[in-house]
DNA sequence: TCGACGCGTTAGAGCCTCTAACAGAAGCAC
DNA sequence: GTGCTTCTGTTAGAGGCTCTAACGCGTCGA
């Protein structure tokens, strides 16, 4: 699943508190696939693991650090998930499916990604980093492709601002393909996850595939 | 806000009554509005209406049937916000920008609707005629719309499933578009609503509009 | 006027997060 | 190997939450 790191486990002490620490983040993770995150519960996660309530807190300083790191470790799947694709020179379609196989695979790690943000608390310190690497990575799938676009608006919007915020290598006409790129494939999946399309009688692969196909004819 | 339904108040306790709950549930949007739908509390709302946790048991018969019925409000203050637009002959461009306005009004009221589910726990069973009502309005500005697209393969697959689905009184064409419009629109929304476009040095608006420029060009 | 119903109260069970104080085991230096 | 230190898991407990039960009391309606 996760990579080895570059810090490798020393004593044999940090190497059991690493084994805990990741049997604790795949019950939470269990827990969550079957009740939400917001049913995430440090007891009954020790309750399963045979050991009694305050003793996770020996790993974990609370349920917030626990969440946060599922966060940013799921946000870190995506990236891994979507690099083997993105190195192989993938176009906007392969990354378009890796992305739709992935959320599908667990729904509600995808919502912890995407889903609805608590108003106080966001972007776990080492997300931008993984966030800049997936932009990266569909700015690089977009700059491959013919862009013959004539300057749109919101493409002189994003010359413009180009300069002020931090700097993306890639030309405007890119940036906004990439962006109208991460919303439409959000805007399908979104609410294809939270069942907006059950009972209507049509495959949500069917929606996304043509999604995808208008994406591509522009 | 909500307008006066079919059941008028009869008996002065059945007033009492409908005036508490109105007061119970705009409590709980102050407090959802700051903290998220997760950290409503009945025993926080009591507390802040002078009145100790129980009573409210009164009225609502669990923090369950609270976000329900709040769910539900949300659902159909859209549907009521949408529609003196729609009832007026309101182009895509309209509704779109109706959308947006009620979406950025109250952030969580929109995730509320179209936010992360909880695994259990979806569909508040009159929520069905309203998200039909939606999709009319939507359907009916679509209809509107020269839609000289040649079949399409999805719209090929919509046609193929209607008749086995609940009616859809459009045509494929028609309904493709409105699936194309939400989607779009929600995705650009979610995203921009959770924070997602922050420190990328662009306007959300700007974005959004491209979105909408672009799909009414199909 | 008077009965019945509805309302708000407190008590309490059971869940949760998280802190504090304590006992035991494992690692490490010598 | 011995002993110190550090880390681990334990129980006790405070404070929060949801929700039920049992109890006075006021008000509505006949």
């Amino acid at each position: 699943m996760t990579g080895t790191g570059g810090t490798g486990p020393k004593s044999p002490r940090e190497r059991y508190r690493a084994q805990v620490r990741a049997e604790i983040k795949q019950h939470a993770w269990e827990q969550i696939a079957t009740a939400g995150a917001s049913a995430l519960s440090l007891n009954a996660i020790a309750k399963r693991m045979g050991v009694s309530g305050p003793a996770l807190y020996r790993y974990y300083a609370g349920r917030d650090e626990l969440i946060t790191e599922l966060v940013t470790d799921a946000y870190r799947s995506l990236a891994d998930t979507l690099r083997p694709a993105a190195e192989q020179g993938a176009d906007l379609a392969a990354l378009a499916h890796t992305v739709r196989a992935w959320a599908l695979a667990d729904p509600q790690r995808y919502f912890l990604v995407y889903g609805t943000p608590v108003p106080g608390f966001r972007a776990p310190a080492g997300t931008t980093a993984v966030s800049d690497e997936i932009m990266a990575m569909l700015l690089d799938a977009c700059a491959a492709l013919p862009a013959a676009e004539p300057a749109a608006p919101f493409a002189a919007h994003l010359a413009e601002r180009r300069e002020r915020a931090g700097g993306h290598p890639a030309p405007p006409a890119a940036l906004h393909r990439a962006l109208s790129f991460w919303t439409r494939v959000h805007g399908v999946l979104s609410l294809e996850l939270a069942g907006h399309f059950t009972g209507m009688g049509f495959d949500p692969a069917q929606l996304f595939a043509a999604e995808l196909a208008d994406l591509l004819s522009r």
